[in-house]
RNA sequence: UGGGGCGUCGCCAAGUGGUAAGGCAGUGGAUUUUGAUUCCACCAUGCGGAGGUUCGAAUCCUCCCGCCCCAGCCA
């Protein structure tokens, strides 16, 4: 009962936020907004607000639009706002048919910002971007009135009408806001509500000549669309006296409130926009999908369940003290997800070819292997044993530590659903690398279980040659090995081994078979998912993580 | 040195005057035809520091220390 009621997705001090003021009579009902500029695509960090956004107004019976804040044409493209539509429904989200975008309401925008000069609010500065910059004054010293500042309300009208109207180019004239230039708040030292850029925008194409800023855009946006909670990021706390002075001073329909959380960091990943666009465009990644990126398409393509992001933000909590998460956080959100639905299915990565000498030539057989451990309604699938078989190269070892018990000279194991298997002899070729084991079963062991009751310490999983189908299979490892990346110096930190290609992996033939686009689980290794590089003859995985691996940890401390 | 925030276990994070939740990681152990999963146990006499108020403080007061953000015609 408690799983369908807001309580359960857990407390914050943003839900609790709400909750007073739906309890107060604050507010009679909740809307959102998940407010993306079209520049690059969604990643992790989208991920923790679109969860936040879209889940309390879910949890508070609301609704949660989805607006692009698309105020600057120079950045934004087409294809971001396709991707972005794409990846929000992709986790798991529905914004229904409110799917906005500042550039709607530029109209009501340019009237309001002529309100304001009307009221003496605002008012056309002719001075260069440098003197403006200049005359902002530093983070101690106030700054000084342009000396425009007080010019009359009709000329400051036509000088915006003419600004509107394209007779300026581009840094020639600003609007801006009349507030307070000694403020202790630099925002509030004549913000910059408009200014002139000749671009051709996605959407409006090139109707305007000049653009309204963030300030100016996205308050009176949510007031337009009656926001009530607007959540944003840490950093715009600054801006907030601004957002309710533009607020304060306009006709708005409806008087929306800031609220801001503290903006996720994961450990061994970079999340600017910039990183991401610049290791996008220099090629050090394959596009902005490529499974090693934190973008939303990345973790996509490597597998990650969208359920299992919304366990991760879930799990992260949401609150106001800048922190690291943890990447290992992440990974186990993802194993924990997987482990409940993924289907199991055995590949062997890294291929050692085992005879069975006392097995029939010719001879192959069906062995029954269930499709899941924990859930029978997954059925199961029949695989092919036979006298030429591969397991894994990690699996042998020729002269093994004391703790290693998997296959060694004389040793036992039991090959997964087949039959237990004794290694007898060690093939070797010229170089002495082993190729090749020669082992011999036991028949009675049929399934996997020995009637005369011995155990066995190992069992490792197998394909058989009769059936394998050669796959190609992608290990990712993280793109950046040092736990706190630099953005600075971002190029020089790419982990050189955050790609493995394997080549010639036998995978058995139900993932042949398979075009699914779930992660299905390799038994003791890892979650895969089918790639779209795929070919009918060649299937390709990625690896979206792997198992928790105890004996790593184990062989690792040994050596 | 101006303004705005934040400091609770290695990493997240509850707690809002009544004697430190939970998760991840880690460590022991049980079960196991995945060295996986599952299960059990352990893991902050301490809440940035120092004073103070109080019967009692992570929670209130004072001072101090540290970290983050702001000087785009970016968002």
């Amino acid at each position: 009962m408690t799983d369908e009621t807001g309580s359960e997705a857990g407390r914050d001090f943003i839900r609790d936020i709400v909750a007073d003021d739906l309890a107060s009579g604050t507010t009679t009902g909740v809307v959102t907004r998940f407010p993306p500029e079209p520049n690059g695509y969604l990643h992790l960090g989208h991920a923790k607000s679109i969860c936040l956004n879209f889940g309390i107004a879910e949890e508070f019976g609301g609704r949660c639009h989805l607006r692009f804040d698309d105020t600057n044409p120079t950045k934004e493209e087409q294809e971001y706002i396709d991707a972005i539509q794409r990846d929000v429904r992709w986790l798991g989200f529905d914004w229904g048919t409110h799917l906005h975008f500042a550039s709607d309401y530029f109209e009501q925008l340019y009237a309001w910002a002529q309100d304001l000069i009307r009221a003496g609010k605002a008012y056309v500065d002719d001075q260069s971007q440098e003197e403006i910059r200049v005359s902002r004054g530093t983070l101690t010293e106030p700054g000084r009135n342009s000396p425009y500042r007080d010019r009359s309300v009709a000329e400051n009208l036509d000088l915006f009408a003419r600004m509107r109207a394209g007779e300026f180019p581009n840094g020639a004239r600003v609007l801006r806001a009349k507030i307070d230039m000694s403020s202790g708040n630099i925002n509030l030292r004549d913000p910059v509500l408009y200014r002139i850029l000749h671009a051709h925008h996605p959407r409006t194409g090139t109707a305007w000549s000049i653009y309204p800023s963030y300030d100016f855009a996205h308050g009176q946006s949510d007031a337009i669309e009656h926001i009530t909670h607007s959540i944003c990021t840490l950093e715009f706390e600054d801006h907030r006296p601004l957002y309710d002075w533009c607020l304060d001073n306009l006709p708005v329909p409806s008087r929306p409130r800031q609220y801001e959380f503290a903006r996720l960091n994961v450990t061994h990943t970079l999340l600017s926009k910039r990183v991401l666009t610049e290791l996008v465009r220099s090629g050090h990644v394959s596009g902005w999908d490529d499974p090693r990126m934190p973008t939303l398409a990345g973790l996509q393509r490597r597998g990650v369940p969208a359920a299992a992001l919304r366990e991760f933000v879930k799990r992260i909590g949401v609150a106001k003290a800048n922190s690291t998460v943890d990447i290992g956080m992440f990974d186990f959100a993802v194993r924990e997800t997987l482990n409940k639905s993924a289907l199991r299915r055995m590949a062997v990565l890294r291929p050692l070819k085992v005879v069975i000498e006392n097995y029939p030539e010719g001879q192959t057989e069906e062995v029954e292997a269930v499709n899941h451990p924990d859930d029978a309604a997954q059925g199961s699938r029949r695989i092919t044993f036979g006298r030429e078989l591969y397991i894994e190269r990690d699996d042998f070892m020729e002269d093994p530590p004391k703790k290693f018990f998997r296959l060694a000279p004389g040793r036992e194991v039991r090959l997964r659903y087949g039959y237990f298997i004794t290694c007898r002899e060690v093939i070797k070729d010229a170089n002495g690398e082993v190729v090749e084991l020669r082992c011999t079963y036991d028949p009675q062991t049929r399934g996997g279980n020995a009637p005369d009751g011995r155990k066995v310490k190992a069992t490792i999983h197998w394909v058989s040659a009769a059936e394998a189908v050669p796959a190609e299979v992608r290990l990712y490892n993280l793109l950046f090995s040092d736990p706190a990346p630099e953005a600075a110096n971002f190029a020089a930190q790419i982990n050189p081994e955050s790609l493995e290609v394997l080549q010639g992996c036998m995978v058995e033939r139900a993932l042949a078979a398979d075009n699914a686009h779930d992660a299905v689980q390799f038994e003791r290794q890892g979650y895969f998912v089918r790639d779209r590089d795929s070919t009918p003859g060649k299937p390709v995985f990625n690896r979206t993580v792997g198992l928790k691996d105890t004996w790593a940890k184990v062989a690792g401390g040994a050596a």
